[in-house]
DNA sequence: CTTGACCTTCCTATCATGGGAAGCCTTATC
DNA sequence: GATAAGGCTTCCCATGATAGGAAGGTCAAG
């Protein structure tokens, strides 16, 4: 399989492949005598995991720690939990201060009233009262 | 006022106001004769409203705009608040697939016992079932 | 044998920010 | 007046994950 049906496989592009390799997030692939690279099966299941991890927000750095607890026959189910719990915070945390920033964007633009007049309490609120 | 006062003063780092000069967000520093940058009360101002408009998570190319209508005194209020909601709105979807995000993996979590066995239903997930 | 679709590497860009180096300027101290 | 400390300048590099593109090699079908 080239890269380009692995991808289609995965849901990741190419050029994510390439850059996850390069990173050495995933090994580097077997190349044919022309130097194309090649995947199996198991391959593209690697690249599976990680597009679902990516689409779960992980960073790349803790889908390496998935990867290598994945593939670990005596892992702790316990550090996995930890994982994906420290991540749940990490969304978490933003996922207040975006709302703390909506919110109060939200109120202003409530507050104006959104016509041709200049008068708003947004830009009033940005320069500091 | 030198660079470093200004950026006290004003709460954006030294680095942050070159950057927003070089790219043209606010306008040149008059300079000293040895080519120091100076600053009075009207750009501390504007670097204010800059850092607050960034605390809101606003992208630079809508500070622009923002800073473009607060010395704009025939702009419409309408301008701002759409601005600000389009703003909202971009915050509110990051939000909500971030809230999406944390929703799966904490249910994931929830069933993973997380102790020193390896099963895991967060990996058995992401691996496809 | 040509054409088109694929592959390769390498460079560039995004967005906002920080770090650091090399060199000049200013101010205070001796 | 010399020197040291600290601030200023520009320029380059890095982040994180992704996309775009150029130049050139390869494969398969016609």
């Amino acid at each position: 399989m080239n890269i380009g049906e692995a991808a289609k496989a995965s849901g990741v592009s190419a050029k994510m492949i390439r850059y996850y390799e390069s990173i050495g997030l995933i090994p580097e692939a077997a190349r044919s005598d022309a130097g194309y690279r090649n995947y199996g099966a198991r391959e593209v299941q690697i690249l599976r995991f990680v597009r679902r991890a990516r689409d779960l927000g992980f960073p790349v750095a803790a889908i390496q720690e998935l990867l290598a607890l994945w593939s670990d026959r005596a892992r702790h189910s316990a550090d996995v939990k930890r994982l994906a719990m420290d991540h749940v915070s990490a969304l978490e945390q933003k996922i207040t201060e975006m709302q703390a920033m909506a919110d109060t964007l939200r109120h202003l633009a409530e507050a104006c009233c959104g016509d041709d007049r200049p008068d708003c309490p947004i830009l009033q609120d940005l320069s500091g009262d």
